[in-house]
DNA sequence: GGAATAATGAAAACAGGA
DNA sequence: TCCTGTTTTCATTATTCC
């Protein structure tokens, strides 16, 4: 049987996926999640279904492969998946300069010899899954096309009866598969105690027959069991995508946020009734994402935008997969489970606008104590609102959109227990649009240019080559610029927030204007050893003060005393200047920063402000664990509040990198949020047994 | 070696017309 | 409803400068 660590399981979850849909007769094997998946496959079978494996690892064979001319040229379709023979044919054929015609070919060629290698894509998929075809086609003879389901049942079922020495490793899987399974094991064994794979499978017993399965399909006797124990349960979907997202980072991450208890409870709840496809899925998930720590270097990982050295290498690939992506997204769309976003973006409503919602229904478990407040990009990549809010207790989140209170637009989606009646703004009101915010520069505003509020805040701004560029432009104009000259000029000033501070002269805001216009006090951010680079950075990345305040305004009742704060991912401590802008003391603050500019910076304000209260900073939110959080409370007798905007580097469309969603190296830190809030409400209801 | 600088698209929402 | 063009986006990386 053909051992590749994630080939028979991605095939497995296509027939699941067609069969769901009532389609089993109308394969589509190359669906984005095939083409996506196949980027990890280690090795499979030869011919189009598996074309990214070499694509994703062999640039480095494929160049010193070949000695004729245009060898790169054919490594560079073979790496695509094409065979050898049919790139040497199309390229003898079309000749090596039109790229996009041998790729239009080899496409047209792949298509028709698909159907050729057997009788049906339907024999050749589950050949491609492992099976000899000598048995599927028996098998397929004996079960007919149209039940997929049971074919694959006695293909398993066949091939267990015929194996009956131990799972033989491919060859070809080489590190993914003993190397692999190792490192697996030893990250399960860790929180359980399924390791003992000297335990006798009863195949006469529904898990043993599931078991035997899954061992036969050449996972390990952990694996298959740990899949089984975990995930017998309708949440084992969402699960796997859980878990490949924590898997992925696991050196930081670690254990204890598998230990999350809603994870692992919910599973829990419905008994072993998985099913094979399931379970698969689950292995499939966590190995998956282990082999890609484990082969690929982080920037080549396939779910990583990558380089464009590796865009290049895959641009036939890509444009592939954007289409089958497209269509998806499409079917995704219809499911519902995409958050949309309000127009406009005023969450339960905003200031001096009418239409204020000022009751909701919270989900039980998200009631406080304590009021939590998370907050990030609005605009961040399809699926992880829903999968935030999910983790959130299901609170749905609040899209607001800043420019309704100040004059820059700042698109963000906040989950919050907050009561939502009797919000307040803080006074006075700031400037509402850049000319009252920037009077000097109406002088030099050409009237073509109607902006009236500024773009969100990034952490760059443009280059003085740029503005000098547009400072020319315009000076070589007569009069009015032209209107090819406008729409450039307005264009780069939108895209950089460029004012105008002189005749023709645009310029990027100082970092005191960006504070005054987040609401922070002038200077926040200036000295104490912060350079301007890192000004625009830690800005770029902080609250909206008056958005925040007007949110937490409905806190000034509730602790007129003050107030006990985690504040998680703090920043420059915009939760902090929120709650004192709005007159809540601060009694005790627990600030959790990574980056020592910022934590001088909070601390610097503190001192500045002459706080009565304690300050607490910590550098990682890996510190706070179980026992750490249980002596804060116990000192400060418990927290009221917990805010976090967790890093949105992987989120935000400004990554042309990383955009890597929750999964990315640093937004895969909203996971703590959720397991430092979570270990808050257990210790604070005297329930921290239960968790770790 | 740190700070400043410049160059680097694409995903997704949205508007408007067919 | 679908298609197409427009707009927006808490950034990363490589290079230069001091």
């Amino acid at each position: 049987m053909l051992r590749s660590f994630s080939w028979p399981i991605l095939q497995v979850k296509r027939m699941v996926d067609n069969n769901s849909g009532g389609e089993a007769d109308n394969f589509d094997w190359d669906t984005e999640d095939d083409l996506e998946i196949d980027n990890y496959a280690i090795s499979a079978p030869s011919g189009l279904s598996t074309p990214c494996g070499e694509a994703v690892l062999g640039s480095a064979e494929a160049g010193s492969s070949g000695n004729s001319p245009n060898s790169k040229i054919i490594d560079h379709f073979v790496g695509m998946g094409f065979s050898r023979e049919m790139v040497a044919k199309v390229i003898e054929e079309k000749g090596e300069e039109n790229s996009d015609l041998i790729l239009e070919t080899l496409l047209e060629y792949s298509a028709s010899t698909l159907p050729c290698s057997s009788n049906s894509k339907l024999i050749d998929h589950f050949v491609g899954m492992g099976f000899s075809e000598e048995m599927v086609v028996k098998v397929v003879q004996e079960n007919g096309e149209g039940n997929t389901d049971s074919i694959l049942e006695t293909l398993l079922t066949y091939s267990a009866l015929e194996t009956t020495a131990p799972v033989q490793q491919n060859p070809d899987s080489g590190n993914c598969s003993s190397d692999y399974e190792g490192s697996l094991l030893n990250d399960f064994s860790d929180f359980d105690s399924f390791s003992e794979t000297e335990e006798i499978i009863s195949p006469s017993s529904e898990e043993g027959r599931k078991l035997l399965h899954l061992t036969k399909m050449g996972y390990s006797e952990a694996e298959a069991s740990v899949a089984m124990e975990r995930c017998g349960l309708c949440y084992l979907i969402h699960i796997c995508n859980i878990f490949l997202l924590m898997v992925g980072r696991m050196s930081k991450f670690h254990l204890d946020s598998i230990k999350d208890p809603r994870l692992f409870n919910c599973c829990i709840e419905n008994g072993p009734d998985s099913t094979i496809e399931e379970l698969t899925d689950f292995i499939c998930a966590a190995q998956i994402a282990k082999a890609a720590d484990a082969l690929f270097p982080l920037e080549d990982k396939p779910f990583s935008n990558g380089s464009s050295h590796k865009k290049r290498r895959n641009w036939g690939y890509d444009l592939l997969l954007r289409k089958k992506k497209l269509k998806l997204e499409k079917r995704f769309d219809e499911d519902d489970d995409v958050v949309h976003l309000p127009n406009p973006m005023i969450g339960f409503g905003v200031p001096n606008e009418p239409d204020k919602i000022t009751h909701r229904v919270l989900p039980e478990a998200a009631l406080g104590p304590p009021y939590f407040y998370y907050e990030n990009v609005a605009l961040a990549p399809k699926g992880v609102w829903t999968t935030i809010s999910r983790f959130l207790y299901d609170v749905e989140p609040e899209f607001v959109d800043s420019k309704f209170f100040c004059a820059a637009a700042r698109k963000r989606g906040y989950v919050h227990n907050l009561p939502i009646d009797n919000r307040f703004p803080l006074l006075p009101f700031p400037p509402r649009t850049i000319h009252e915010a920037f009077p000097l520069t109406r002088k030099w505003w050409p009237s073509w240019d109607t902006r009236t509020k500024l773009n969100c805040l990034q952490t760059c701004i443009a280059s003085a080559r740029l503005t000098d560029k547009i400072r020319k432009a315009l000076e070589d104009s007569d009069g009015e610029p032209l209107l090819g000259i406008q729409k450039f000029v307005l264009e780069q000033c939108r895209k950089w927030n460029l004012v105008w501070v002189g005749r023709n002269k645009v310029a990027p805001l100082e970092p005191d204007e960006v504070e005054m216009l987040l609401g922070f006090p002038r200077n926040h951010t200036r000295g104490g050893g912060i350079s301007r680079t890192d000004r625009y950075k830690s800005l770029g990345n902080s609250f909206q003060i008056d958005t925040v305040a007007y949110h937490f305004s409905v806190l000034k009742d509730k602790f007129p005393g003050g107030i006990n704060l985690l504040s998680l991912f703090s920043g420059i401590g915009g939760a902090e200047v929120a709650l004192h802008r709005l007159g809540i003391p601060l009694k005790n603050v627990v600030a959790v920063e990574i980056a020592e500019v910022n934590r001088n910076i909070l601390r610097s304000w503190w001192e500045q402000t002459n706080q009565r209260g304690t300050l607490t900073d910590i550098q990682d939110v890996q510190e706070l664990n179980g026992d750490r959080l249980e002596q804060l409370i116990k000192n400060f007798g418990g927290f009221d509040l917990v805010v976090g905007g967790s890093p949105c580097n992987n989120l935000t469309g400004s990554n042309r990198y990383h955009r890597d969603g929750l999964e990315g190296k640093d937004s895969a830190l909203f996971f703590d949020f959720c397991r430092i809030l979570d270990l808050v409400k257990c210790i604070m209801n005297g329930t921290k047994s239960m968790i770790v």
